[in-house]
DNA sequence: CACCATGACTAATGGTATTAGTCACGAGCG
DNA sequence: CGCTCGTGACTAATACCATTAGTCATGGTG
């Protein structure tokens, strides 16, 4: 195959993330990505499908960082520890790569986009498997889950958007919430701060 | 003051969270909106300033409708009851009214739009009051009512975006999910199941 | 060396918000 | 009773965005 050397997708991938992680994901169009890039707009129809198409790969990119540090933490020793580094592992994904975060969250219905499906499924895979091996107060997975998610999503997203007031102790109140519901997935009492 | 008859403000609005509701903020455009009413595009600019004024509006109307359902739970009774109470109306609210919920969510500076600000604090307050009648594990206010919000928000967020593979027992799981916040603010050992 | 796929480009279209300027109506005052 | 003037609609024009179609230079492959 033949190429001119141009940019590649990866390069386009690049430029929208710098731009969303600059200045939100609504800031990333194909017009901002193409000029950061020394390009003309409709030359990115030659590596993403229109500005749909771009958005997919930022999700798919988002997705498989998210699972990426998802699998740096240590699964092994206490339960509740290792739940305590998920939970940081992902918001620290969601402060240091608020565009690449912002990009993952519109879900995707199973079936309209398998790949992509697939890929926003593994973050969640990778809590599934932790919380299998733990001793849980009630052994329903799936509420458990749903109830980690929640709050580390709901912690993440207030943040990113300045939803607390004052920036100040945003650090021991996020132990504080993730405490709570380790503890009580784990059926203990009281709040162990690390 | 003579006037026309016209459409007036409250119309604009109920038209554009007519189509929020239905199709997501994002179809919120001042074409759809106007054409919704049989107006002319333009015309809109002298009920709301521009797609920005619009969208402001949206979000007074969003907070000022959130701060009205808190306020409708009885604050009396047992604590757990209340707060439970306040969450039920949190998640019921952003079912009911997801474009309205979608609208409120980006966040404000204190300063930026004072009038704006204070909207959308009001719902928190609501929090806050409740919480500050309630006697907490850890008596400082602010990570409990963050903590709360979180999970409020995370889950309302996801279930929204249809996060939750499976539709099945939702109901469940946002009972357990709210019950590890609220027994674990409240010092309980185990989710009291209402 | 000729071929041809790649990846850039220009040109044109349609949808969007926005601004400027216009105009008809109708309430209230003289 | 009629004039005035503010309100709220309108048309026209501009700018930005995504998208499509069609063109063209390049460089690796046969």
């Amino acid at each position: 195959m033949g190429a001119k050397v141009g940019v590649t997708l990866d390069d386009v991938l690049d430029a929208a993330l710098t731009i969303a992680d600059e200045r939100g994901l609504a800031a990333v169009t194909l017009t901002e990505t193409a000029s950061a890039l020394g390009i003309r707009t409709p030359s990115l129809y030659n590596h993403v499908g229109g500005l749909e198409g771009l958005r997919r790969q930022l999700r798919l990119r988002g997705a498989a960082a998210l699972a990426m540090a998802f699998r740096a933490v240590d699964a092994g020793g206490e339960p509740a520890h290792v739940l305590r580094a998920l939970a940081r592992a992902y918001r620290r994904f969601a402060r240091q790569r608020p565009g690449l975060y912002e990009a993952i969250q519109p879900a995707v219905a199973p079936g309209e986009d398998d790949q992509l499906y697939a890929a926003l499924q593994e973050p969640v895979l990778v809590v599934v498997d932790v919380l299998r091996r733990v001793p849980l107060a009630d052994p329903d997975l799936i509420p458990a889950v749903r109830a980690f998610r929640a709050m580390l999503h709901g912690f993440a997203d207030l943040e990113r958007r300045g939803g607390f007031g004052m920036p100040v102790d945003i650090d021991s109140s996020f132990e504080m919430s993730i405490d709570l519901v380790i503890d009580g997935l784990l059926g203990h009492a009281q709040p162990s701060r690390t």
